[in-house]
DNA sequence: GACTGGCAAACGAGCATCGAGAGTGCCAGC
DNA sequence: GCTGGCACTCTCGATGCTCGTTTGCCAGTC
């Protein structure tokens, strides 16, 4: 018996069920693909295929559909690459190009990769642990209260307001800003904390305790976890194209867009180039029957996770195919800000 | 034929099926509350609200459901204002209280709209046109680049980078900074465009053209758009209660909540008070069945609009409390802050 | 005059039945 | 190793039935 026609069967199956959404019988196998072989040579391999767990049928007399373990299959080694048609190379590339800030490159990838997709697209911002100081400012509010902003060599800029306990005068305010700066600037966000942490002990000791809780809410800001964890969705109305079961499909998929946290987590840390979960591979029993499809972006200064969710039945090229020119595009634009 | 008892029958009916979901009989109304009548009597109540359109029969043997008249009705003159409750009030208060900058208040008021109301949550950011200039300030990145950076009175920071036609000198970036800042500090950010403007004629003539590009991004800045329609979304899988039938209900939710332009329509201009939209009100037709409960916040500075997206079978009473509520607590933090 | 009880009529929901169609699994034969 | 053929299984849609709910109305009562 021939390996490698099962296989064959194996891709066709998968290729028809993603277009039709429907189980696939031996008969309408033979006549769409022009396999050699009649429809009993094919319910042979199907039988196989289904004994090896690569399908399953709904029931009895219904065609089969993929397993979980038939899709990973298929993605690893039996899809072929589909290149992005010049044109959504060129409505990508137009559409990003026109942001102008970091909120905007992110909020735009999202909407280019939910409708290239027609899925759900998931954006994490670029992280800031990786990136640099650029700048630091403190303003003064009123006698008691003094605003922190910290911008990075990624583009963003994060605020904080500190209530001090006692006042802060315009000289003493002046001189930590000339003390911070100089050695603060072009150092990564994670060693930045630890250094304006050491400056302390310069000032006055009566000048400390305000000093003090300037530098922990800078120190705060450096290190902040939220803009890290924040992540941005968009194209949730393609669920539609999940099932029509509300409760079992879509809600919880609609849950899990709404935890940050999840969300990290089904995004995962991709390493290199694109990971696809199928099923069970994305640690999440609630969503069973979906898959994401992740890239990492940026470079070192922006390092971050861009991707989609949609159910597995999915056109797994094409998704690849497109979450990998998102990223790549995305990557670039911030590299290049 | 006492119209108060008919008016009791409306608000008894739209009680029962807003609890329920189930369209109400005369049977079950008379047992559940108890006017002092048969159910033959309710019967005849009940033809004429459906005759004046208040109520209406999805089919021949089967109860009652309220009209959008009817719940309009109800909502304008039957239903009794529920006070929230103190576990309520000090759940809001609290999980606001923790918020450390606009955009945390903005994500929190988000979550505790969705949690308390089990419906779909929209808070617009506050208005930044209102909102006076409390700090500007230009950093210069590279011979070529400058970042322009606008911190308002709401708190909020609007950053963007600039491209310049010629190298400023640090000398000039002084003098432009300190030029600046007397003439826009404490303006309304609508006035301060006009006033950076006046500015160029006093510097050099041939300084005039870098001046002028800087000038105009910050003018920009002031007057940004996008941050006037920047809405936040939440609770969106509470959508699973809106209705079982995803094409026709849930779905054009979900794509009315993913436009911008929509949502800001969806919202509205609210007054003062909280706003009801029933149906039809809302002006979108593919709404048909939703209402919308919105309310404006925030002072002078800070203005905007907050509120859910529910079926129109929802507990009006208890979401214009929960509306109202969060409003008040979010504006009051904001004009604090 | 307003309310009540009773009753026929209307209609959807649920259930069982039935036949058509699709697909499988297997076997004997090439 | 592949093929045609055939019995078997199972879902899906249509049909027809019953049951329960609710209405609308009318004659009678307070």
């Amino acid at each position: 018996m021939s390996d490698d026609r099962r296989l064959d069967v194996l891709r066709a199956i998968v290729e028809d069920y993603v277009a039709t959404q429907e189980p696939v019988g031996s008969r309408a196998l033979v006549e769409r693909h022009h396999l050699g072989v009649s429809s009993a040579t094919i319910r042979g391999d199907m039988k196989v295929l289904e004994d090896e767990g690569y399908l399953t049928q709904p029931h009895t007399s219904a065609g089969r559909i993929p397993t979980d373990k038939g899709y990973r299959m298929f993605v690893d080694r039996l899809a072929t690459v589909k290149a992005l048609s010049p044109a959504e190379r060129r409505a990508i590339e137009r559409f990003l190009s026109e942001s102008v800030d970091v909120d905007d490159i992110v909020q735009r990838s999202v909407r280019v990769l939910a409708q290239l997709t027609s899925q759900v697209a998931v954006v994490q911002y670029p992280s800031l642990t990786r990136s640099t100081v650029r700048h630091v400012e403190l303003v003064a509010l009123d006698g008691h209260r003094v605003l922190v902003v910290v911008i990075t060599s990624s583009g963003r800029v994060e605020q904080r307001t500190v209530d001090l306990p006692s006042p802060l005068g315009d000289r003493l305010l002046a001189d930590l800003r000339s003390r911070i700066l100089p050695v603060v600037l072009g150092v990564r966000l994670s060693d930045a904390a630890v250094k304006v942490a050491d400056l302390i002990p310069a000032f006055d000791h009566e000048d400390q305790p305000v000093v003090a809780t300037v530098v922990a809410t800078l120190a705060q800001t450096f290190s902040d976890e939220r803009s890290d964890a924040r992540i941005v969705v968009g194209g949730t109305s393609n669920l539609a194209r999940f099932g029509a079961d509300f409760d079992t499909t879509v809600g919880p998929v609609l849950e899990a867009l709404e935890e940050q946290v999840v969300l990290l987590k089904l995004l995962g840390e991709a390493s290199g180039g694109v990971t696809v979960r199928i099923g069970g591979e994305t640690g999440l029993d609630t969503l069973a029957g979906t898959a994401v499809v992740a890239s990492a972006y940026g470079g070192d200064g922006s390092r971050a996770t861009l991707g989609t969710v949609g159910p597995t039945r999915m056109d797994y090229p094409g998704t690849i195919a497109t979450v990998a020119a998102v990223a790549r595009y995305v990557g670039r634009m911030l590299d290049d800000a």
